[in-house]
DNA sequence: CTAATGACCATTA
DNA sequence: ATAATGGCCATTA
C-alpha cells in the first residue's frame, strides 16, 4: 500500500472533531482491523506530531477509562478537563455520548 | 528466527 | 463490580 496504516491512523485522528472522543478499538476498526487496538496504542505512544495536530489525549479505552499517555495519565486528564470533559473515578463521565 | 512487551479488547467466572 | 484468561498486532531485543 502507498501509505502505511500508521500514517492513516494519524490522519484519521487529526480529523477528530473538537469536543469528541474516540477509542483505541474504534480507530483500529477505522483502519480495517479491530484487532489492531493495542498496536494503535503503541503507535500513539510514539506519536511524532504535536498534540495540536494529532490530539491523542482524546483517545480513551473502550470502557471509558482514561488509558495511557506518553506524558503521564495526569497530563492526559488535565488536557481532557481543559477540553471540557469530566473525569470521575478514572473514567470519562458519559463517555458514550462523546465517542466520535 | 523466537520471545517478550505494550497508551487494548472481549469473554468468562 | 473485580479478576483472570486468551487473543490480536506491531515493535523490539
Amino acid at each position: 500500500m502507498r501509505v502505511s496504516k500508521r500514517e492513516k491512523l494519524y490522519r484519521i485522528l487529526a480529523r477528530i472533531p473538537r469536543n469528541r472522543l474516540t477509542t483505541y478499538g474504534d480507530l483500529a476498526r477505522k483502519l480495517g482491523n479491530r484487532k489492531l487496538s493495542q498496536a494503535v496504542g503503541n503507535w500513539l505512544n510514539k506519536n511524532p506530531y504535536p498534540t495540536k495536530k494529532v490530539p491523542c489525549f482524546r483517545v480513551i479505552r473502550g470502557n471509558g477509562e482514561i488509558g495511557g499517555y506518553a506524558l503521564g495519565k495526569g497530563a492526559k486528564i488535565k488536557k481532557l478537563r481543559r477540553a471540557g470533559f469530566e473525569i470521575k473515578r478514572g473514567k470519562v463521565v458519559d463517555y458514550k455520548k462523546f465517542i466520535w
